[in-house]
RNA sequence: GGCCUCAUCGUCUAACGGUUAGGACAACAGGUUCUCAAUCUGUUAAUCGGAGUUCGAUUCUCCGUGAGGUCACCA
């Protein structure tokens, strides 16, 4: 035995009392949370990996406890280069700091090989571990059989051929030199249930483990995410476990891991994923189909940062939505959020709609300096045009970003910045082009427009204050059959050809190209004397 | 298929076993407005089906149905 344990595993591994007291307690209070988010790095940040960080900080911060970053890399035919970046860039932009105390690293799993094999080693020597050496397409055969017994599958009972394979077979292997995989033994009874308490999900019977998984992969000897998540979590001294409901399944493995190495077993919280409507069916966020699964989506597109947010957390706590009402100024992180509201339904549906309504709820809140600010950031990488034009005239541009901002009806038509631009083209001097007017629905002739046009270019003065403004508009109804205000209209529709509306039309058209657009009198200010004369004639 | 979970307006969700089943987004109608947006007022809209327990069930129990998750040397 002690052979195969020296042949097996490298000279001068960490004893487990060693690890013990190298991580030790934690110096908190009894009620403070410690979490962790466990990303890998393959490139791709999911929405729902911000969700569950998002939440695991915010309970972390509410207990004054410790939320840290562990990189979950153990899987090197998954990882891509730069995905750690991707994975530390993203936390950053929503603003999820975590602890980096070096006490309790190394916090990248491939960096701690030793501390796995250590514990590896001594579930082997206790007897909770041992060697297989099955081959892929050994195991393949396996589970097709069970299959076609319709049993259960996995490497199991009877499936699992050298759970008690005699030592010279072992030896035997060994000396060959046969690949082999270091299996859990495990300790339940797949007929029997226990159950477990989730922290979101409340009660779930499940049955024991019954299942021999492997602890430390064939090719490299890192470990599985089963042994990894076990060992660190205990050793990093984390309180609780918020993560998605994937894992659920998994948790009589835990259990049964956690006992074995002799470990308190933390608390488990199981997070329903996002989903989305695929055709007629709901299935999650899938990396793969959905580019709303993938952070860098909300980025391109320009959605602020705290949009995201507060979507996310009312989906968490749905009386998000009431706080943040009654404290509209209030930071996010002055809600409190609560584990027993979570929402233990199978996961909402993906709504864009309503983030883009928290998102121009967000906008409209900001002042022009702070649209400027966050357009500008978002045009430097995704529109190098627009970029380009910000700088070139700032000024102007934060005029532009002011109109219908600061007073009572604030503007909330702007959801994201990639929208900016189009919503504004007009304003863009040299890329303006005469307007058809085919396209505009009006009571006027070619004639009377270019005598609307003519009348309005006489009158009109630069520095007429709005009132001013909207009088000499109004003045110029009667003499084109227009009522000038709209209740007279209303009054008596015979007798004239429209109101007011219809002549601020034809000057919006020709000013803007466009039958819709933001208060007119401030577009004029906005664009000046010269571009006015020159768009009227 | 086995195991686990879940089931309230179109969507996200509230409702110690007693509410007129509430709110938000969306939709629709109207007021206001130079158009649009915004804003204000209002409207439409839900307890999956069937048994049972109970004076009373969205809520508890069972059956059915539907949906989701999981069953890797991936996490």
């Amino acid at each position: 035995m002690q052979d195969i344990i020296n042949k097996i595993f490298p000279e001068n591994l960490p004893s487990i009392q060693e690890l013990e007291a190298k991580y030790p307690l934690r110096d908190l209070s009894p009620t403070a949370m410690v979490t962790r988010i466990c990303p890998s790095p393959t490139g791709f940040m999911h929405l729902g990996t911000i969700y569950a960080s998002l939440l695991n900080k915010k309970f972390a911060d509410q207990t004054n406890g410790v939320f840290y970053l562990r990189i979950e890399d153990t899987d090197k035919k998954r990882e891509v280069e730069g995905a750690k970046e991707i994975i530390h860039s993203s936390l950053k932009d929503y603003d999820l700091t975590y602890d980096k105390n070096p006490e309790y690293g190394p916090y990248i799993q491939s960096e701690r090989k030793d501390i796995y094999a250590a514990y590896a080693k001594h579930l082997f020597s206790k007897g909770d571990a041992y060697l297989c050496f099955c081959t892929e397409d050994e195991l393949k055969i396996a589970t097709e059989e069970q299959e076609r017994l319709k049993m259960k599958r996995g490497y199991y009972g009877k499936w699992a051929i050298w759970r008690d394979a005699p030592i010279e077979k072992v030896l035997a292997e060994l000396s060959k030199g046969i690949p082999y995989v270091i299996r859990f033994r495990s300790h339940g009874n797949g007929e029997k249930t226990f159950t477990h308490k989730d922290l979101l999900k409340g009660d779930i019977t499940l049955p024991e483990n019954d299942m021999d998984v492997p602890l430390l992969k064939k090719d490299n000897g890192l470990p599985t995410y089963h042994l990894a998540h076990v060992v660190d979590d205990h050793l990093m001294r984390t309180t609780d476990v918020l993560r998605g409901d994937e894992w659920l399944s998994s948790i009589p493995l835990h259990y049964d891991l956690f006992q074995s190495l002799g470990f308190p077993i933390v608390r488990y919280g199981h997070i329903s994923p996002i989903n989305k409507m695929d055709g007629s069916s709901r299935r999650k966020l899938s990396k793969r189909k959905d580019l709303e699964a993938n952070v860098a989506f909300f980025k391109e597109k320009g959605f602020v940062v705290s949009a995201v947010i507060e979507y996310l957390l009312n989906l968490a706590n749905s009386n998000f939505e009431d706080w943040r009402k009654e404290n509209p100024e209030k930071d996010y992180t002055e809600f409190n959020l609560t584990i027993e509201k979570l929402a233990k339904s199978n996961g909402p549906l993906y709504d864009e709609t309503k983030l883009r309504d928290i998102a121009k709820e967000k906008i409209a809140l900001m002042t022009s300096e702070k649209v400027f600010e966050h357009v500008l950031i978002w045009a430097q990488t995704y529109d190098q045009y627009f970029y380009e034009l910000l700088n070139s005239n700032s000024e102007y541009w934060h005029k532009i970003f002011n109109i219908e901002r600061g007073g009572d009806s604030i503007r909330k038509d702007i959801a994201i910045w990639s929208e900016v631009y189009d919503f504004y083209s007009f304003f863009d001097i040299e890329k303006f082009s005469k307007p058809d007017w085919g396209n505009l629905k009006t009571v006027f002739t070619v004639d009377e427009i270019k005598n609307i046009l003519s009348e309005y270019k006489d009158i009109y003065d630069e520095s007429d204050t709005k009132d001013i403004w909207l009088g000499k508009v109004k003045g110029l109804c009667p003499k084109f059959g227009l009522a000038p205000d709209i209740k007279a209209y209303k009054a008596d529709k015979d007798a004239y050809k429209g109101h007011v509306g219809e002549l601020t039309q034809v000057l919006r058209f020709a000013i803007t190209g466009r039958t819709q657009s933001p208060d007119i009198y401030e577009i004029l200010q906005v664009l000046g004397r010269e571009v006015v004369i020159k768009r009227l004639s």
